[in-house]
DNA sequence: GCATATTTGTCCGTATGTATA
DNA sequence: CTATACATACGGACAAATATG
């Protein structure tokens, strides 16, 4: 439901393509909660697809780790375990900390991780947690885009997706966003200086302390 | 063709994910060269699976870019451009300098990485130059290791199948592989020592290097 | 431990759309 | 422009595995 707008003949993209995109937003916004078993019948028939079809979107999904795929039982939404979170963050570390330490000057990036940066800001003054979320997570990613590597930027979007996973475990996005508003601000200002190393090293506690606060709200909810 | 011997009753996993592995080492040893159309009828047939089952290995090695997908047209084994192969590199530079820098002498580690150097050396005296590709290959990938990330060293795997499409593209292991083998000493010793920033540097330069003959060699062959 | 119902895994036939000679 | 070949997608079928009572 929803796809037959797409339909059209302008449509370049496949359809299992588009099917796992739909389900790939399910996922990300948590309408699909981790652990849940996704039933072929059922979505295929809710989408007006047939089973290999909706099987090719599932698998271009297993292969982004947002599903899992269980031999002869099915397809259920991952679940990240403390050492994916643990990993997830070793990998934040040294792709974002790589990112800025290397920098070139470039004001017009800059001012797109700025205006994000007040995005944020204005969200949370809003309480419109949800967005601050999302406000924070373009912040990592445009850091990441400093790097030029067209790879790279999916690789983390990627791992982006999985973290959102690790959210959805244990919910309340305030609490785990709000704080690092200020350092988001403090980051952003050294970067503009041209102190990649300096920048690295915010990041990196940055990172740290944010991974320390998951891995303990992870220890508590099981 | 050499899956039916796999299709035992213990096998665990799926027949998609067998074919697909069976393509990813036929397109890694050069039998699918890049750029070749990969037939679902033909090769369906071949290796005795349906239509449905084929496309779903298809899928996966999409997913990670040895093959494109080109709409009503079928599948071709990729054939990188010359932005692929700068693209490639500038992961690998990120990656691979930033797992050195911070590195802590872990002795176990080290000895794994000096016997593959060995390796190397055994197979250049010999003139097995694809032998030399490999351990060269496996070089880089235990330096990745050294970041003990699972998804660090997956994608770099990944990014290595893709490079491999690059060498199939012009061929000659022995040019390109031949001459980096002192500098994998020399590389290796400074790391042993346990100075970071310097084997950093090291592997920067050897990696530029690597990149602008490759560059070089693809400007020439097209 | 057993029998049954459900679900997945795999394959086939076919209709439609698209690209190309 | 037509014809051919092929990919796309669907629906149905049956075996095999799993879950449920």
């Amino acid at each position: 439901m929803g796809l037959e707008a797409d339909r059209g003949l302008l449509s370049r993209t496949s359809t299992a393509e588009r099917v796992a995109g739909v389900l790939r937003t399910r996922i990300a916004e948590g309408f699909f909660r981790p652990g849940v078993r996704l039933s072929e019948q059922d979505i295929g028939t809710a989408l007006g697809v047939s089973r290999n079809t909706l099987r090719e979107a599932f698998r271009l999904l297993t292969h982004e780790r947002l599903l899992v795929h269980e031999l002869n039982r099915g397809v259920f939404v991952r679940v990240p375990s403390v050492e994916d979170v643990r990993d997830i963050y070793r990998v934040r570390k040294l792709v974002e900390c790589a990112a800025v330490r290397e920098v070139t000057g470039k004001p017009a990036e800059f001012a797109k991780i700025a205006s994000t940066v007040e995005d944020g800001d204005r969200a949370a003054k809003q309480s419109r947690w949800q967005e601050l979320g999302t406000a924070n997570i373009r912040f990592h990613a445009e850091i990441v885009a400093l790097t030029g590597s067209a790879r790279m930027v999916e690789t983390m979007q990627a791992l982006t997706a999985e973290l959102r996973l690790v959210f959805h475990v244990m919910a309340d996005p305030r609490r785990f966003h709000e704080r690092y508003l200020p350092r988001n601000h403090e980051i952003l200002d050294v970067l503009a200086t041209g102190d990649g190393i300096r920048t690295a090293e915010l990041l990196a506690t940055y990172l740290d302390d944010a991974e320390a606060q998951l891995v303990e709200a992870y220890a508590e909810r099981t």
